[in-house]
DNA sequence: TGTACATCAGTGAACGCGCGTTCACTGATGTAC
DNA sequence: TGTACATCAGTGAACGCGCGTTCACTGATGTAC
């Protein structure tokens, strides 16, 4: 194992450090709102002292749209694998939800300006992504119900429709619906079950 | 009737070549694109004189959402009357989807900004809102089949449902998936008939 | 271990840019008699 | 209809701002002998 040296030590705590802060200011005023010299004077920095860990404003918000897409993930990740396929499913759906409303500015990053790295839904998908993840779970509801599906609606254009009915949940409770009122928890759950079982339906071809 | 003059004639005009151009401008480069300087210089004016006309840029801003919203209004008033009300749920869900797709600038400053007046699903609905048109759409389906809503989930919990799966869909479209390549239009149309015709099932008060 | 030198981290000033808004102004247009 | 005056639409220069990035520099840290 290679030795870190006192240099590169610092050199890291650095640049977490960096990240930190512009992170922190991206919470609070939206990436609009992050400057590089606000950034060196949150960390008692001069402006150009930056440039010896990033190469441009860019790829700061690279780095921390990284950090965002790695922390839902894990969110993913941490629901429970014992459940009822369709029951994993819905807290796959709560749990994006979760992230979305735990933390708006990395969410808004991520979707944003990140491109999916796919272009059609023949090319193969990354594992571990966040769609790897809901796919996963999708196919394990199908699988578990021993449901043939029509040739027309396959297993990725139902995670497709999934992913939307949540992804537009958590949108507009960022936006449109932020000052609204209501126990979006419970809808959200029942919606997500209502789904989830309508999937184990046997005419879901057939519509 | 009161007669226009000249002078005012002449206003509204110079108004409304404000307002083309402004849109004009952010349809090609964004919200973010878009400059007093450069919306004069477009329209051969120098920007303060656009202070004739508008207080401040972002009254203009205000005045190209309002746009926008109407605009809005007529793709989902566009759907005709004379189909099934379940069929007309899906052809409103294809609506929005179209005038996301055809204007994703407008699309992005409504809801980028604009904040729903109602806080809450008891505040009365403001009759001709696209959401109002929503609504009615799906309590048309509702009544149709005699259905009796479980306590819990109501009308209105189940037209937001549908729209945040159009609007998520819409969402994606403009962003993650904007170099995704697949037939969205057949795959939305289903999802939607999907969704449509599990209304008519009475067990959704089950979940 | 001490010294000479190379590398490195960080600074401060400057460049060149575009922004929204204000304000004193002027020439054109409309109005009253 | 002509004239004197008021209103109006539009200009150009300037204010004050903050931005990302570059660059010559310096003092601190590390390295080789």
């Amino acid at each position: 194992m290679i030795k870190e040296t006192p240099r590169q030590r610092r050199y890291f705590k650095t640049k977490a450090t960096i990240l930190q802060a512009a992170q922190e200011i991206i919470t609070e005023k939206g990436l609009d709102g992050l400057s590089l010299r606000e950034l060196a004077r949150r960390i008692d920095y001069s402006p150009s002292g930056l440039y010896e860990y990033f190469n441009s404003k860019d790829e700061i918000v690279a780095a921390i749209r990284a950090e965002g897409l790695e922390l839902m993930r894990n969110y993913l990740k941490r629901v429970p694998a014992d459940l009822s396929p369709a029951e994993r499913l819905v807290q796959m759906g709560l749990a994006y939800l979760e992230f979305a409303q735990d933390h708006p500015e990395y969410f808004r990053l991520i979707f944003s300006h990140l491109t999916a790295s796919r272009s059609s839904f023949n090319q193969k998908i990354d594992e571990g992504s966040p769609y790897h993840l809901l796919l996963q779970a999708v196919r394990a509801v199908i699988e578990a119900e021993e449901l043939t599906l029509g040739e027309e609606y396959s297993l990725q254009e139902i995670a497709y429709s999934f992913w939307s009915l949540v992804h537009g949940m958590a949108m507009l409770r960022q936006t449109h619906l932020r000052h609204f009122q209501a126990d979006f928890e419970r809808i959200h759950r029942r919606t997500l079950r209502i789904f989830a079982e309508g999937l184990k339906n046997k005419q879901l071809s057939a519509a």
